[in-house]
Formats: structure tokens, C-alpha cells, sequence
DNA sequence: TTGTGAGGAGCGAAGACCACT
DNA sequence: TAGTGGTCTTCGCTCCTCACA
């Protein structure tokens, strides 16, 4: 007589031992992996489990162990293309070093929903924590995340001791994306720049303002959009009724696109009225009508690194290493070119 | 003297009983919103828990409710839109239900990892499971999910009992697009294809199929492509050879921007000689150099179909519906129009 | 002695049951 | 008798202690 699927449920260590005329101890450092068993036992403990179909409660050695091993990942915008490919290369990254990701999307940019994304983490017993969201939200103390250890890649967090930061190095890419334009002969750079309370729009707005400055150049205003292409697209129409705009740098390729879709509304093309950078490197870039040349960060790296830094934390209590770089890279498509030679002044 | 960040993580029931005077039992009762509770004690206990910050303990509830409130997700390709897509939609919809998305993505479509995934999630002590992979992984029966509710929208699975089917209607899609580009006049449809593994390929490929055959169309072979633009791109390169391809129906908007990019760089145009439709409706379709005709399904309200009958299998055991239409709908752009005029025969 | 196994305590919370009003 | 609150047991597992080769 087999076990049937519902049975299953109810396996518990003793009647492993039992099947197998040990102590439900001994079962336990079978599971575990644990020395002292000697071979035959262990082989006469493996073949009950597998015919019982036993599987170990979590619940239950959670309790005991005092150990989750689930990281919690605070996280905003997650419908967006980088903060979703972040969470999926954080899940993976988690999984290669034996832990699994708790999710926490926030569903707005609010200290509330702040506030109750941590809460929620610290009750599902996350061991720690790993914050994907606008520092300025973090208006906090050790006391907020339970004295955990936090990850984050967006700055230092004034008031929590256990933390390690990410440098992703948006500045420089910035930076390269305005310097690539530039180089180009383009005399200044416009710039559509991700919502502010995000701070890697500010980094990477403050790469391109510092660029242009140190050339020497005027630096206009910048033109806010939300990430979304409709809102490149919107400023892009903005931007096309100047015609000393030559050069755009958009905070990220979807509104990069947006923009490219304006200009081409307005008659302008690509690259040979307006140079148009992107950021992200987004697979459908290089496809776009007018492949986009944008900048790509190594976020595999990155999530990479930002995982081992929190494991560290949890399992030893320290951390390897202090600021951490990770590399970005420009990619040069088709849709930066040198400006137009006649213009008017 | 004031409670340390690290204290908290020891705070249990009974200090906060001790607190507040009562017994730790009332705190239960307290905390779950149990009745027979006086208003007054109960304060004094909400008091208490916050003085102390006391949260409960997941795996101890667990272990003695037998009860997680964790569902689990069963995904391949969450890099790509439209699973990514899905995978946030689900967790919101989760969370309004009050439960967790435990997530399992399969680094490849193997049964190996399809096996993997599942023991995975069951450990993880999930109390349903929602499948979003091919059906052809799933030669299963009961015990391979451990008798639990079983809910998707990829097709029925043989000799699993305890399942919802959610029908996403892909095959209707499929024919909206091709019977919209027939309507503008074209003579016949190509059909850049998903990878045929994918359940949601072959729907969309039958009902394009199933149009031209009801029009008594011819049915040009389909292109075969992995989902991303570089496949749409290089699918798009092969038709643009022929000259008597003047509409593409792409199974995804990244395939069709592929397709888009591959026409405009053999110099012909959008829609005027080549019309194009694309699948999902990403946010960025609509700000393409060519706007894109694209069908959309209201994947929020399919999640929470797909939730709720979960919830409703495992919470009452019975399914509230049979099978579940979502709807989807045509949205017409600049990417499609009527076909060139002069066509050699 | 040193491996190898068994027995018992306890992790934190909830439920059955009992004891007061 | 109802409403309130407390006591004791239990969930499944791991660790500590101890017994046996």
C-alpha cells in the first residue's frame, strides 16, 4: 500500500526514523548532513525518506535554528525595466548563495508604505536586508530594521551602523554617456532626467551637469520625465521646438525612446538633426528603428556583490569590503552622430 | 533604559505578557484579534507589544497552525516582459489576499528544473502553487505537488486533480491582430512565432492560423523567434527579402520592434510598405518611431482570477469557477495601414 | 578512549480545556 | 450562563547530554 498525494503532507521526522528502526535524532543528521552516521544507516535513512516522501518542515527548524535564511529586498517601481531586472538578478544571486528573497514592492514613493514594507519584512524573519529605494525615504535608525544588516546601493544611510553601500557608479556614467556627446562636437547637452526623488536620476543628472561644466559649456535646464517613455516623448516635443538642441541624454532608454519617437514627430532625425543617448542598455535598444546607443551597467555583477556583502554581514558579522565599484560601459549605436553643420547662433 | 535594536529580536510573547500584566495567552488573543477581550487589557497589551516592539514569529505560528500563507510561483523567463510582468502583478494580487509569493524561477525550460523548482516551493511550505510554465514540462500526477491546489493559465495538466485553468484567450488575440490586418486588405499574414515550447506560441500561432485558413488565405510558414528583438530582428531580415510579405503579425512588441528595425534598414517602410503588429502592449509600443499596433490583455485582472481561485481552493477546497476567460484587446497604431498599391503577381 | 546512537529539553505561539467572574 | 482570562499541551525539529559500543 503506497502513500497517497494528501499523506504526504503529514511526514514527519519520527516516522522516517521509525521506517528505518532508528531515533528520529538520527534522521535528523541524515537530513543534515550531519557526521557520525555510518554509511549503511545513512543509505537504510535515505531510501525511508524518499518512500515516505518526507520532506523537512521549515517551520519547525526555523524556530529552533533561529535562522531563516530569507533576505528581504525593499524595492520601488518594480514594473519598471531596471528595478525588475535588479529584483531577478538579486532572486538568483540569493538562490546561489542558499537563500531565498522575500519581496517587498513598495506602491509608492511614501514613508508610510516605507515604513510597512520593513515592517512587513521583519515579520516574515528576513535575516537581512536589502534596500532598492530613494534614500530620502530613510529617515531612520538600527531601531527600523531590527538592528539587521542592510545592503543598499543608493548612498549611505545616515543612522544605521550595519550597512554597506553599493557604489554603482551612475555619476560616471553620467558622465560618459555626456562626454560621448560631446566628443562628438555636439556644443552642449540636453538632458531628460528620471524623477528626482530617485537617486540615481540625481547621479546621473550630476554626471552630466559636471561634464558640461568642466568643458565649459552652458548647462540647461534639465527636463524631468518618469521613467516611462510617454514622459521622454513629452519632453522630447518640448525639446524639439529649439532648434539649438543637437544632443540628448535621457535617464533611461525608455524615455530615450520616447524622445526619439518626438523628434521624428517633428521631423528631426536620428542621428543626423539630434543625437539621442539612452541608459540601461535594454534588449530591444539595439533593435529600436534607430538603435540606440546607451549606457550599460554590469548589474549582474552588481546584484552579485551586493548579495555577498549582506551574507557576509549575516554570517559573520562583518563586512568584506568597503565601498564597491561596478562597471559601466557605453555602448555606441546608431543614434549619436556628429551635430548638423549648419546652425544658426 | 530603553530597548537596544538587537533586543528586539528576542522579545517574545511572554515579555510582552509580563508587561502588560496579563497572561500570554491573552497577548495571542490580543494580537490575533481574537474576542473576549476587555478594551482595556487589550490596550494595555497594544501598549506593551509597542514598548517593546514585539512582532511575532512567523515560523512558531507556522509550526503550529500549519499554516504559511505562502503561495508559490512557478515562472521561466522573468527577464523577459511579459513573465516579469506577470510575476509583479501576481505578488500585488497576493499581498491583497494576504498571502506571500514564494518565487521560483527556472533557469531553463528542463524538466530537471521544472522538478527542482516544485521540491523547492514545497519545502518552502507553500500552500498552493501557480504554474507558469509549458504544460509539456508537466508530465506529472498529484504527487508531485504534494496533493497541493494547483492553479494556471497555460492549459489543463493531465492527472493533476486539484487545478483551476485560467484561459489568458491567447488564441483569440491571436486572431484579432491577424483578422485586423487582413481587414486593412492584405492579401495574407507572416507570422514571426514565439518559441513553440511556450504554450502561449502556439495558441497565438493558431489563431493566426485558424484566420487565414477561415479567409481562405494562404498560410505562410511561420518564423520562429525566442521572444527577444535580436530573433524579431533577424526573422525581419528574412521577409524583408521576399516582396510579397506586406504584414507581420509578431508574437511580441520586442519581436516586432526586431521585425520594425530589420524592414527600415532593407528601406522599407512603415506601414506604407510593411505593416506590423505586435503582442503584450509594453509601455514603450506606443512611443516607437512607428507607434505600434499591439494587442493587450488585462494581465491585472487575470492575476487576481488567478488568486483568488487559488485561495478559494486552498481556504474551501473548491474551485469558484470553471474555466476563466481574460479579455484582450486591439489597439491600433501608426505600425499598420492598408497595403501598397502596386504588387507584382 | 572515540566514534555512534538514543533520550530529553525547548524554540514561540496557538488551541483545548478549565476557572474564575 | 456568558464573558474573560489562565494553564497546559502540542506543532516538528535541532541541540545538549548521556549511554553504549
Amino acid at each position: 500500500m503506497s502513500m497517497t498525494a494528501r499523506d504526504t503532507r503529514g511526514v514527519v521526522m519520527f516516522d522516517v526514523a521509525k521506517l528505518a528502526g532508528v531515533s528520529q535524532k538520527t534522521v535528523s543528521r541524515v537530513v543534515n548532513g550531519a557526521p557520525h552516521v555510518r554509511p549503511e544507516i545513512r543509505e537504510r535513512v535515505m531510501a525511508a525518506v524518499s518512500e515516505l516522501g518526507y520532506r523537512p518542515n521549515v517551520a519547525a527548524r526555523a524556530l529552533v535554528t533561529q535562522r531563516t535564511h530569507v533576505i528581504g529586498l525593499l524595492a520601488v517601481g518594480t514594473l519598471l525595466y531596471g528595478p525588475a531586472h535588479r529584483v531577478f538578478t538579486l532572486e538568483q544571486a540569493a538562490r546561489e548563495l542558499g537563500y531565498e528573497l522575500a519581496l517587498a514592492s513598495l506602491p509608492d514613493i511614501s514613508s508610510d508604505s516605507f515604513h510597512h514594507g520593513i515592517q512587513s519584512l521583519l515579520t516574515r524573519g528576513v535575516e537581512g536586508i536589502i534596500l532598492e529605494v530613494p534614500t530620502h525615504l530613510t529617515d531612520v535608525d538600527d531601531a527600523t530594521f531590527g538592528g539587521l544588516p542592510v545592503v543598499t546601493s543608493i548612498g549611505k544611510i545616515p543612522g544605521v551602523t550595519h550597512q554597506t553601500v553599493i557604489n554603482s557608479n551612475q555619476r560616471e556614467a553620467g558622465r560618459l554617456a555626456t562626454q560621448h556627446l560631446l566628443d562628438l562636437g555636439h556644443e552642449t547637452v540636453f538632458h531628460v532626467a528620471g524623477p528626482l526623488e530617485w537617486d540615481v536620476s540625481q547621479h546621473r543628472r550630476d554626471g552630466w551637469a559636471d561634464t558640461l561644466a568642466a568643458a565649459g559649456r552652458p548647462v540647461p535646464p534639465e527636463l524631468l520625465g518618469d521613467w516611462s517613455a510617454r514622459s521622454g516623448y513629452e519632453a522630447g516635443r518640448e525639446l524639439a521646438e529649439r532648434d539649438d538642441v543637437t544632443a540628448v541624454f535621457a535617464a533611461n532608454d525608455h524615455q530615450a525612446m520616447g524622445v526619439m519617437r518626438a523628434m521624428a514627430e517633428a521631423g528631426r532625425s536620428i542621428p543626423a538633426d539630434v543625437s539621442v543617448v539612452g541608459f540601461d542598455d535594454v534588449p530591444e535598444a539595439e533593435f529600436q528603428m534607430v538603435p540606440l546607443t546607451t549606457v550599460r551597467t554590469d548589474s549582474y555583477s552588481s546584484s552579485r556583490r551586493v548579495l555577498s556583502e549582506l551574507v557576509a554581514l549575516i554570517e559573520h558579522g562583518e563586512s568584506t569590503s568597503e565601498g564597491i565599484d561596478v562597471a559601466c560601459e557605453l555602448v555606441v549605436r546608431r543614434s549619436t552622430g556628429r551635430p548638423p553643420p549648419h546652425r544658426r547662433d
